[in-house]
DNA sequence: CGTTTTTGACCGGCGC
DNA sequence: GCGCCGGTCAAAAACG
């Protein structure tokens, strides 16, 4: 991955489902509302956790919202300028959003109160609502996002083992399922090619890391939990 | 030879 | 209950 061009780019966007990301970019802002928790997992959203600590914190009462646009594929592509420049409209938000039966009630409940009938805009349709609801469950806290990229596997300073692939329905590109190596973490992925924009790849992460990315340990010696704050 | 990928089988949820 | 579909398993192949 760390081959020759990496100057590949991506625009991002983030979703807590991939049902929800828009398959234009115009969509963009979407979501501006919508939660998202400080996962640490790909360099982009890692951005979001070089915020003040009090934003990025790992407390779920103070997840961060935003729309990401992002323009990077490695971890050595994100300056402080690059933050200044491509990480757009971050909010704080308030409520604890982890669980996705409580995402799908706080987008509900945002609907009734703005009237938004056609919630079109919101990309996510009654019928959703409900399957939202009858997966109430337990699910790891999951989200998702869109890059542009020329390589399917961006590298988020974790090490994936893939475990499976799949043709899913109504898209010509496969979908890919990735685990975490390390041991104990349970974390997924899975990444998948738009089939509207074939430039476009969907990355959706599921569950959170117990542990740091594993390259940090091997090239610049162990970091301190301070510094893993930044990655 | 240990690790990762590939790929068909299998399984569970859901709609009809 | 049955079939479809997405997600996972696991044996075999590929890789380094």
């Amino acid at each position: 991955m760390s081959t020759t061009s990496q100057a590949i780019l991506s625009q991002g966007g983030l979703f807590e489902d991939q049902d929800q990301a828009p398959a234009q970019m115009d969509f963009f802002s979407f979501a501006p509302n919508l939660t998202l928790p400080t996962f640490g997992c790909h360099q982009s959203l890692k951005a979001f956790s070089t915020i003040p600590p009090s934003l990025a914190s790992d407390s779920p009462s103070s997840n961060l919202s935003g729309t990401l646009i992002s323009s990077a594929t490695t971890r050595d592509d994100i300056t402080s300028d690059f933050i200044g420049s491509q990480l757009l409209s971050l909010h704080r938000s308030s409520a604890n959003l982890w669980a996705w039966g409580d995402m799908g009630d706080c987008l509900a409940s945002k609907r009734d109160i703005g009237g938004d009938l056609d919630g079109h805009h919101l990309g996510v349709s009654t019928l959703k609502m409900k399957k939202i609801k009858a997966r109430r469950k337990v699910r790891e806290p999951r989200f998702c996002f869109k890059t542009m990229s020329d390589v399917d596997v961006l590298d988020d300073g974790y090490k994936w083992r893939k475990y499976g692939q799949k043709v899913v329905k109504n898209t010509q590109h496969p979908r890919s399922y990735y685990r975490c190596t390390q041991d104990n973490c349970r974390v997924k992925k899975r990444v998948e090619r738009l089939a509207e924009d074939p430039r476009m790849v969907i990355t959706t992460y599921e569950g959170r890391h117990v542990h740091s990315p594993s390259h940090d340990m091997e090239e610049s010696q162990a970091p301190s939990q301070l510094n893993n704050f930044f990655w």
